[in-house]
DNA sequence: CCGATTCTGTACCGATCCATCCAAAACCTG
DNA sequence: CAGGTTTTGGATGGATCGGTACAGAATCGG
């Protein structure tokens, strides 16, 4: 029929990802992205329809990769709530230690891309959103069994103890790309929990 | 001896700040910079040696004031710490309101610059590094305060709780920045308290 | 009111931005 | 192996990037 393509569209998606989460939107060329992807420009723009829309579904991949992840920890019921809720943290600290690059870690590129350009563009805004429900959901979830286990036993709100945590764990990353190491930020995580157990 | 200035210097790092703050480092051209501050390209290099210097003093101005009010406000010794300290994150929640621009607020600009350039760019790590010391440092006295008077019942280590507040802090603004409302930014932060009290 | 000095507006610089065009290459079907 | 179709590399597009050059405007000391 045709010529076929020499690469794979996910393993060049893949690379487009980690040059966005390492440089932003915007830090981001697309010469940048033809030297990650190692793909002509004609490859990349015949593929993806844009610099935008590269990055939209390169955004896309990491939120599912990424919540999958989180999900698959957190929805296990056949661990105890708290046990599931630090082993997050603890996948998240481990994350953060392993992105590092010069002291620095990349930090998550959701959080990232929150900072960038949530208030400026409406539809990358409203993935996150999205994504932000999602997670929002699986924590809701993960205190409210914690809760029917007795391990939580603060008096609040799931909701609310679900935004706190989500809070926290942004925090976690900025706090890491600021150049906390990894103590520093179990020991955030262990006092992130008398909250929910106070 | 020679002509004067028509502008004021601090009110042109002040515009020149606020647009860094809404549209980060790379997100700013010198165009925007030259619109916001009503100057000629000229006077701008004539004035500041290059984008980048100006955003390092627009930053180190940023982070001045800010952590100069939140300094005033957690050191006045007068009052008890919790009381302090409730106070703080009353004044970050208003501002992430009052910053808001279509239902995302524009966070905070060593957040933003933390996730933007603190892994690319040392000489600006070094800044924030300095910055979130001091922020670290008023802190712990704050929760060493709150311990003394009784109303922080946490064992765990000062160090470590300022750390803890230091990272949900910046979650808060990460939440804002996401559409979290008033109501979510508040709940949020009660809950925090309750890591400090249990 | 003149000379020295600084500021300011405009034009301009090479480099890079994202994106497109087009011809040559590569493949599948018949 | 020929025709049709898609991919690919390289050249090229206008626009904008950060930054500079330069001439004229504005002010002060004399």
């Amino acid at each position: 029929m045709a010529r076929p393509r020499t690469f794979d569209e996910d393993r060049a998606l893949d690379a487009a990802m980690r040059v966005f989460w390492a440089n932003g939107y915007e830090g981001t060329s697309t010469q940048n992205l033809c030297d990650a992807t190692g793909l002509g420009r004609s490859s990349i723009y015949n593929t993806f329809a844009s610099k935008y829309d590269l990055f939209s579904r390169a955004l896309a991949r990491y939120m599912e990769t990424m919540t999958a992840r989180q999900a698959a920890i957190l929805e296990d019921t056949g661990r105890p709530a708290a046990e599931r809720l630090r082993e997050l943290f603890a996948v998240i600290v481990a994350d953060e230690m392993t992105t590092r690059q010069g002291g620095h870690s990349l930090g998550c590129l959701t959080v990232n891309t929150t900072v960038e350009l949530a208030a400026h563009d409406p539809g990358i805004a409203r993935m996150l959103e999205r994504d932000t429900a999602r997670r929002l959901s699986l924590l809701r979830e993960v205190v409210a069994a914690g809760r029917r286990e007795g391990a939580f036993t603060s008096p609040r709100d799931p909701d609310d103890l679900a935004r706190y945590l989500n809070a926290l764990i942004a925090g976690l990353r900025i706090s890491a790309q600021g150049g906390a190491g990894r103590a520093a930020l179990e020991a955030i995580t262990e006092i992130a929990l008398d909250a929910l157990t106070r």
